[in-house]
DNA sequence: CTTGAAAGCAAGCAATTACTTGCATCAAAC
DNA sequence: GTTTGATGCAAGTAATTGCTTGCTTTCAAG
């Protein structure tokens, strides 16, 4: 290629990245990926450092933030879009995420780039939770952050754990609705908006224990 | 150090894995860390990868399983229980666990002794639930493979995540009542054995979606 | 056609790393 | 006291890796 571009490059960058990591992606491999001369890499961006600095940044955690309305419509339908989306994001860059995750001993200095694609995420839907509650169309005594931790966590454990073992997880397409409902279901979620709220499952459990 | 025992030198390439990775975990630094000649790593265990697969294999993967009963009594002291447990370990774990699930591209060898754990996990909390739902002890349309999915799910994400970012996770403390409670009230458990069941909230959710 | 910037290519350098070899040391078994 | 077995130590080897250098090729703008 007699014009390589930096964007070529980076690409070439984080895939390898994905696939062997920091230490792993030598800049020979990187080289060889692009199709460029190792020494273009170099020229381009100074260091190792440099280039898989960039690539990680760009390519894997400026991802964009899936939409979630400020005011719940159909919450159910809206949180299942959302969730499917997150989960498409994560299970996409699931490579990446466990590279940047074992990295973060050696590379501190990633850690906030890291954090901000996942803190948008569980900001959005604690507000969204929120707002459900106040609304009434939740048990009073839901915990938004619980509630967000865990839905967005399940998925986060789904899509790294697939790999590993899927025969213990909900098959792929249910996985949004599946855990969406639980989680609603778990706040005492009901589709009537201002319906009159019993007790939620939650505070009977919690009473009788 | 004149008699340096295999457990020593184990115990100390584990740890140095979990720091730096496989091919961050140097013999150098092993050895150092064991406070031990780097031939001696060579005379007792011959590679690397031998030594550093017998580190991971029983340092962090044969971790001993949980106990959970197979007739659910008080189910929700008894799942908070066993949440804390579980959390604990992989919390203990955690930076072996994330340095393991990044090298499983290189060494897919490692991929059925550290999913080994996870499974029995899964598959006593399955049963669990559906022990409980056939007792009339939640909703009958309640799923045991997403129920489990999701507590478990949760825990690991928030192991691995609270170093990243604990401001948007539940108070250490009350991670396991937290994310059982949510579990439980989800499946639309409730304490009293042999209760009327209603249509969980779950089912209210979907009918009316 | 000339020129200049950017890419390729071959070679190499210094540091690191997994692993080996040869020898001295030392402590306990006989 | 001597043997034996395991360890430490110093040195070295071959391969890899990040990065540099010097030179040639390419290609489009002027």
């Amino acid at each position: 290629m007699s014009h390589p571009t930096r964007d070529h490059i980076l690409d070439a960058a984080a895939k390898v990245f994905a696939e062997h990591g920091f230490r792993g992606a030598t800049t020979r491999l990187i080289a060889e990926a692009a199709d460029v001369n190792e020494v273009t890499l170099f020229r381009l961006f100074g260091s190792k450092d440099v280039l898989l600095g960039e690539a990680i940044r760009t390519r894997v955690y400026e991802r964009e933030v899936s939409p979630l309305p400020e005011t719940p419509g159909d919450a159910r339908a809206e949180l299942i879009a959302w969730a499917a989306a997150e989960y498409k994001q994560i299970v996409a860059h699931r490579a990446s995420i466990r590279q940047g995750m074992s990295e973060l001993n050696e590379r501190p200095e990633l850690r906030r780039c890291m954090a901000q694609g996942p803190l948008g995420g569980y900001a959005r839907l604690q507000r969204y939770i929120n707002a459900l509650m106040a609304a009434g169309r939740c048990a009073g005594d839901a915990d938004a952050v619980n509630a967000a931790a865990m839905l967005l966590g399940a998925l986060f454990a789904d899509a790294m754990g697939r790999d590993m073992m899927p025969e213990v997880l909900p098959p792929a397409k249910h996985v949004p609705h599946a855990y969406v409902d639980l989680m609603l279901a778990g706040i005492g979620y009901s589709a009537r908006p201002a319906a009159v709220r019993r007790r939620s499952a939650s505070a009977r459990a919690k009473r009788s224990a």
